[in-house]
DNA sequence: TCATTAAATTGTT
DNA sequence: AACAATTTAATGA
């Protein structure tokens, strides 16, 4: 498909507030920044366009400006797994970035995205020149990993509404997506696309937690009211057991 | 700014 | 999967 190198034609320099939505850009010493605001590009995805795919090499590293991409990556036997949703805030792709090695998974947009990437080379030349940048860089490494953990334990859930909580837990992961704050932006079709459950399932279960004052509701949209109940909580759908 | 209309999203069967 | 109800976004006076 050409659907992917719209994202290449498109892509233009980043206006101060896109620079402000990046939580690694503050982090930079002045000449730092200046490297690194005159390498970032950014592009508008449609939902559907692919911001890299499974074997290319990597030539960029990515983050979520604005809307929401999906991470999977398709097994053996040819089903596509879904890992997570990237909201707003998070970067990805660092590892296999440092590696200078091919993309392991494929990144799609769920709607209409704002996509930044900052190109390989600065990225190590921000490692070799910036402590503050190693340590983003780190601390993202070791909470991508926890996340990865627990998509896997996730996976083996059953049950619907644990599995949703779980999922939405990781969106809210304050470390990986400083700038989703209490309010993510998602539809419930969008969330079922992540969790692998129907529409209607995910509804559900979305009411579940809103009964029990775990979440709330909005339209186009959900806020976390106890994010360590979403991350640990055990539901039961029957009354008070 | 307000009223009307279309589109998107949600709640329910 | 389909439908109605609700919310938001877009349009134009």
């Amino acid at each position: 498909m050409a659907r992917d190198n719209t994202l290449y034609q498109r892509r233009r320099p980043l206006m101060q507030a896109e620079l402000d939505a990046i939580p690694w850009f503050h982090l930079l010493a002045p000449e730092e920044r200046l490297r690194a605001a005159d390498d970032l590009k950014i592009a508008e995805a449609a939902p559907g366009d692919f911001v890299c795919r499974v074997g290319r090499p990597v030539t960029y590293w990515f983050g979520v400006v604005d809307g929401l991409l999906k991470m999977s990556a398709d097994n053996a036997q040819g089903q596509t797994m879904t890992f997570t949703g990237v909201p707003p805030g998070g970067w990805f792709g660092e590892g296999t970035a440092l590696k200078r090695e091919a993309y392991r998974y494929n990144i799609q947009a769920l709607r209409k995205s704002l996509v930044a990437g900052l190109h390989v080379d600065t990225f190590h030349w921000l490692l070799d020149h910036s402590i503050a940048f190693n340590r983003f860089i780190m601390n993202q490494l070791n909470e991508r990993l926890g996340q990865f953990i627990a998509a896997r334990e996730i996976d083996r859930m059953t049950n619907p509404d644990i599995r949703v909580a779980r999922s939405l837990a990781t969106l809210f992961n304050p470390a990986l997506y400083p700038n989703v704050g209490q309010v993510l932006r998602i539809t419930q079709q969008e969330l079922a696309y992540l969790v692998g459950l129907s529409r209607q399932r995910v509804n559900e279960a979305l009411t579940t937690l809103a009964d029990q004052n775990v979440i709330r509701v909005e339209y186009g949209g959900l806020r976390v009211l106890d994010l360590a109940a979403l991350r640990s909580h055990i539901f039961s759908r029957e009354s008070g057991s």
